[in-house]
DNA sequence: CGATGAGTTGAAACGTCTCAATCTACGTGG
DNA sequence: CCACGTAGATTGAGACGTTTCAACTCATCG
């Protein structure tokens, strides 16, 4: 495994390498052979580093790629007057950004880096080429799409169903759960984003959030200091968020 | 343009013919030449006629199709323990089901005619295939899998931001452009779905609903009388839901 | 070291939900 | 064809949870 660390040095350069990247079996290369694997790798036009604040793309502009995130997270959002709207997602490494524009060929949302970040740039139509000529390509792109859909249908129910307190356990479960799947501690994280931000996406305010936290540690669920958190008991967060569903 | 009355009695033969659909602009064809139809429509395993009520598939079936709607209307929704836990969604004539199901293999949601319906059943994996090799087609599915990410992202917006008036307000404004792209009133159609089942859709109580329907009646917004619906000022409908952004 | 923005906490106001009663339309069987 | 039963829709009153507004604390950064 490699030290996370390590990476600053190495994202400069024009050419990528799937083949070593840690988040192959997150982003688009899962279940591509080798030979696609290097074809895919043509097509990556460069990465790119942001610093913290710094904007990917923005709403609204002629929509030309999608990105993957390589290390760091971002967020996504809606705007009016410049001012953040409505934000519409925290993204992870290995997860990939503005596959909502394609449809409409303008990118939907504006994304912004939470914390430094580096990104690989997948130029769209050279990726729709790959997809014509190599199955997996296509195979991954639609299952990727698929999964997004599943995903904001699932956020959804979420939102209609929940109480506060549910919908902020479902967003630390859903957290935990995937800084698991990128081989990070599922009890012990970073918050990247502000109360507000968390607020904004859930539908409550940032007073809110704050008591539930408050709350949450004064019953033992989780300890929170600032942007560090500890799930404690991630059963009980679980059942807050209304999974392990008590037979009716 | 052609009577959808008439369309009962085409329904039942395994062929279709696309060419002749009064939806080819909605569903899957668009922009498909006519060599590249001819193709598609081998594809189309058969079409599928459903009595109200009637399940189209149930979540946690295998996947193998997607569906297009030709007439009438369904319900998408979560269960647990043969309930109804969640409506994801209202689907009209031209809608593609089952996008979401792609990536996990297996249905996400339950699917169950409204109304006398009949759908076109497209196997997911002949799709794949003639993705690969007609460009068009392969576009399309990407545009139109993109463009349900977009609109499942504007359903989160809307739920975050907005009180029971302006969910209310949006889900009549949404439907009734959806109407209006099927060459039907903007201003006057049917409410398939009951009361319990918009504000299961919407995060609200029944009571909530109709309490509003009464309100917006008053307000001169609307006319509602049980299922059918007339809207008096779409503008103001509008600007209830947060679109016409009031200047801050 | 003071300024600034983020986070926390408290109290009152508001909106939506729940529970319950009533009403309406529709399909079924007498 | 009417009467009845049932499910959906409406309306009212009280309970509850979340928001809003405001004051205050704490960290961070120039």
């Amino acid at each position: 495994m490699r030290r996370p660390s390590q990476e600053s040095k190495e994202l400069l350069g024009p050419n990528v390498d799937c083949r070593h990247c840690s988040l192959v079996t997150l982003c688009l290369p899962v279940a591509v052979d080798e030979a696609e694997l290097a074809m895919l790798e043509r097509v990556i036009k460069h990465r790119r580093l942001l610093a913290r604040g710094e904007e990917l793309f923005r709403r609204g502009e002629r929509f030309h790629s999608v990105y993957a995130i390589k290390s760091g997270s971002m967020k996504t959002f809606t705007t009016a007057d410049r001012k953040v709207v409505q934000v519409t997602g925290f993204h992870l490494p290995g997860e990939l950004l503005a596959l909502d524009a394609v449809g409409a060929g303008v990118y939907q949302y504006s994304a912004r880096a939470l914390e430094t970040a580096s990104v690989c740039e997948f130029p769209f139509n050279r990726l729709e080429d790959l997809g014509t000529l190599v199955r997996g390509v296509q195979r991954q792109l639609l299952r990727i799409m698929s999964r997004q859909i599943e995903h904001d249908l699932s956020l959804h129910v979420l939102h209609c169903k929940s109480t506060a307190p549910a919908r902020l356990a479902t967003f630390l479960v859903n957290l935990s759960m995937r800084f698991a799947e990128r081989g990070l501690s599922r009890a012990e994280f970073h918050l990247s984003m502000s109360r507000a931000d968390i607020g904004n996406y859930l539908g409550l305010a940032k007073e809110t959030v704050s008591r539930l936290f408050t709350e949450f540690q004064e019953r033992q669920l989780v300890s929170v200091r600032r942007k560090s958190l500890r799930i404690h008991d991630l059963y009980k967060l679980e059942s807050l968020a209304g999974l392990h569903a008590t037979v009716a």
